[in-house]
DNA sequence: CGATTCGTTGATCGGGGTCAAAAACGGTGG
DNA sequence: CCACCGTTTTTGACCCCGATCAACGAATCG
């Protein structure tokens, strides 16, 4: 089934029961939860191509909401499920994306855990060019989630994040147009300062 | 295949290719990833009964090392493989067992981000505790992970992962015996210290 | 065009990191 | 059982990164 969502606009919330995987076909979604105090962690963003709700959870386990504008191809749970136990190629995708998904939340929480703001960052926009633009050299992505949403899911506060954009700016690491463009002008070193992680002026170079 | 390892053997580094799954059976596995700089992230707990080393990448994602005396049952990842796509049933359990991972991933970084010292400690010694003791009630446990190790997990440092025992046990919510030794007094009150800066009352699984 | 949301910048402050050292633990051997 | 020693934990003093509070600027939209 098609589904389009406004921007803000809900898909699901914690705790309800899974009816549905999803296939974000054009937009972005942002997977949540909600915190006692009122505040939230981000634990993932959805972009075209990725599933939503993978995993053979009852439940689901966090809020999700679209970002912007956004087309979704959903599909009943248990029919999904039915198709995977019927072909094992299918079988073996879905199971490398939930191993995808494992990998980048063991990636946030590196991030969280043991890296400075500016290495956190750093990493966060690698890790987004690598799923936004198809090559390696300097490309304009436009980020679909805001700057609270980044800092949601570093971390951090959202005013630590847009010091640390304007930073790498001056330094010449990227160049940001408008609200949302933003150009990876020094991949290296992006790579050098998430590398780094918090030691300031340490080697970062001895591997790779 | 069996496997012995002693106390903070290597049972395998990131980047290698992923060659074998393995199972605890006794002991503990302590999951990690490395910055440059030489911090630590500690990105699981595996107790008995856990699988180590699920989903399809060829390579492993991060460094396993015993934590103290440990069994393992080892399997060639190509012959778990090859089961699994000739065994739906099969497959769909290690489909659920990687859902679980990430699932308490993204309640890592929940808790390493969202919630101050005495949120991440009290919260985590109430995780182990669900899964090291039967009951609800009071009870000792040892704690197979070292002062260093919660503090990778949790973002901190072991100072004041030991500051925060100290605190506790001053408030009379833990008292500590020996090294590892860990019995709780007061659950409400640790439950009441980890949901001031915590998630939504939602039962805490933070241990891989 | 206001109006409103989002982003940037500045000033201040505190939680927790860091460095340092003492103390407690747990083996080991006498 | 006790003395010894390496390791882990605890405690203390200091300080810095990033949160917080508060304006201000700048896109988007009706």
């Amino acid at each position: 089934m098609r589904r389009t969502l406004r921007a803000r606009q809900q898909l699901f919330m914690e705790g309800d029961e899974q009816t549905h995987v999803y296939l974000v076909k054009t937009g972005a979604v942002c997977l949540y939860r909600m915190l006692r105090n009122g505040r939230r962690q981000v634990v993932g963003f959805k972009l075209p191509g990725d599933f939503i709700a993978l995993g053979a959870d009852p439940h689901y386990r966090c809020y999700a909401e679209a970002i912007g504008p956004t087309e979704l191809r959903s599909f009943q749970t248990w029919a999904f499920h039915a198709a995977a136990a019927l072909n094992a190629r299918f079988m073996l995708r879905l199971y490398e994306a939930v191993g995808r998904d494992l990998t980048r939340s063991q990636e946030q929480a590196v991030s969280v855990g043991k890296r400075d703001a500016d290495g956190s960052v750093a990493a966060f926009l690698l890790s987004v060019a690598g799923r936004l633009l198809p090559g390696e050299g300097r490309g304009t992505m436009s980020l679909p989630m805001s700057r609270a949403d980044i800092a949601d899911y570093l971390g951090l506060s959202l005013e630590t994040v847009s010091r640390v954009f304007t930073g790498f700016k001056r330094l010449g690491f990227i160049s940001l147009r408008g609200r949302r463009g933003v150009q990876l002008m020094d991949r290296a070193a992006l790579r050098a300062v998430a590398d780094a992680g918090g030691d300031n002026g340490a080697p970062a170079r001895l591997l790779n």
